[in-house]
DNA sequence: GTCTATAGACGGATAGAC
DNA sequence: GTCTATCCGTCTATAGAC
């Protein structure tokens, strides 16, 4: 074959990747259910029944975009759990948290402003509910198995924290490496407060 | 009158506030834009347009929810302001937002299911952006004004562990007081975390 | 790959009887 | 205060031409 995969043509992906790329910033800023496909298609100067030779579905569209997101939870969690339970590992994983959430703040503030919406989807139902499993693993993840409630609460205020961190002053920030790293630095100190003397 | 006020009736308001816990209900667990008026409706054994002589449309009885909660988001605010800023104050503040979220926690989960959907409200937008905004003001509480970034980060990342930390256990722990107690331990912790030397 | 046209369903809201 | 009936708008999705 001299040219690219039949079914993965150049310009089609362009395209799919315009629609997906339109779809996330409405979604992000004025919700799922109030964006239309009408919507969608005329800003990019095409018709509704355009976007369907791309997409299935209006559901397929949010899917494609929260799929490499999730994707990208779950091989952090899989890498962690073969990880030993040691407070570099711990920090190590807040790092890589922190610069997952970091890239992909469009579609992580996307699905947090349309949370119920998304979270009724019928592909996200079959994949567990997207976040309070994934949540779940990495306090284990954070705490070691069997840890006291306070415990949990703290490695779950962590988390909670970086994600309202990171998306607070995501936008009033010039150097966002900086902001990470801040974020990061008090992610950590947050997590080793109680184990200090240990 | 030997009557509650005309405009009060006992039966009507007692209607009126089932609506409002169906909604909420339903609001908060399949999102504000997938529950029709017509579910509400069914659920209460009564018709649409039943709906319509308590509540002026389908964005009023959201308002009406939200109402009562962001009243005491301000509220607090305004207390904080005359306080002076002393760690004590910031504790108070602390302990207030913990309880406050506690006691809303079913309007403060169907809010932050549905941020886009409530968000795009016009009630809301003439109010401000409902969250964003007070949480800004509470940050310059608890760092004081002219806070270095950081500081303001590890404010802001303190009243979202706490909502999360509230939020993420409320369903599995028998004791509620415990955990406020204990999300409100570490939130002062975390927030003392940087002037520990002063 | 994109178009026009339309099917088919559902939602919010109102009118007017009781 | 609640009902029946209905209007009108919008939406997702599909059929079929180009």
């Amino acid at each position: 074959m001299t040219e690219a995969a039949r079914h993965e043509p150049a310009r089609g992906n362009e395209t799919r990747a315009r629609i997906q790329a339109v779809a996330l910033e409405l979604f992000a800023e004025q919700g799922y259910d109030k964006t239309s496909l009408r919507e969608i298609a005329e800003r990019l100067d095409v018709t509704k029944a355009a976007l369907y030779y791309h997409f299935r579905s209006k559901e397929d569209i949010v899917a494609s975009l929260v799929e490499d997101y999730i994707g990208q939870l779950d091989a952090l969690i899989a890498w962690a759990r073969m990880q030993p339970g040691t407070g570099g590992t711990r920090r190590e994983i807040l790092r890589r948290y922190v610069s997952l959430i970091s890239d992909g703040r469009e579609v992580f503030r996307m699905l947090h402003q349309n949370q119920a919406a998304v979270s009724s989807l019928g592909a996200a139902k079959q994949r567990g509910e997207l976040f309070r499993e994934r949540m779940t693993s990495l306090v284990s993840l954070l705490t070691g198995p069997g840890a006291a409630l306070d415990e949990q609460v703290r490695a779950a205020m962590v988390l909670g924290g970086v994600s309202v961190g990171l998306m607070s002053f995501a936008d009033e920030v010039k150097d966002r490496e900086k902001l990470c790293s801040t974020v990061l630095t008090i992610a950590c100190d947050i997590a080793e407060g109680p184990e200090r003397s240990g």
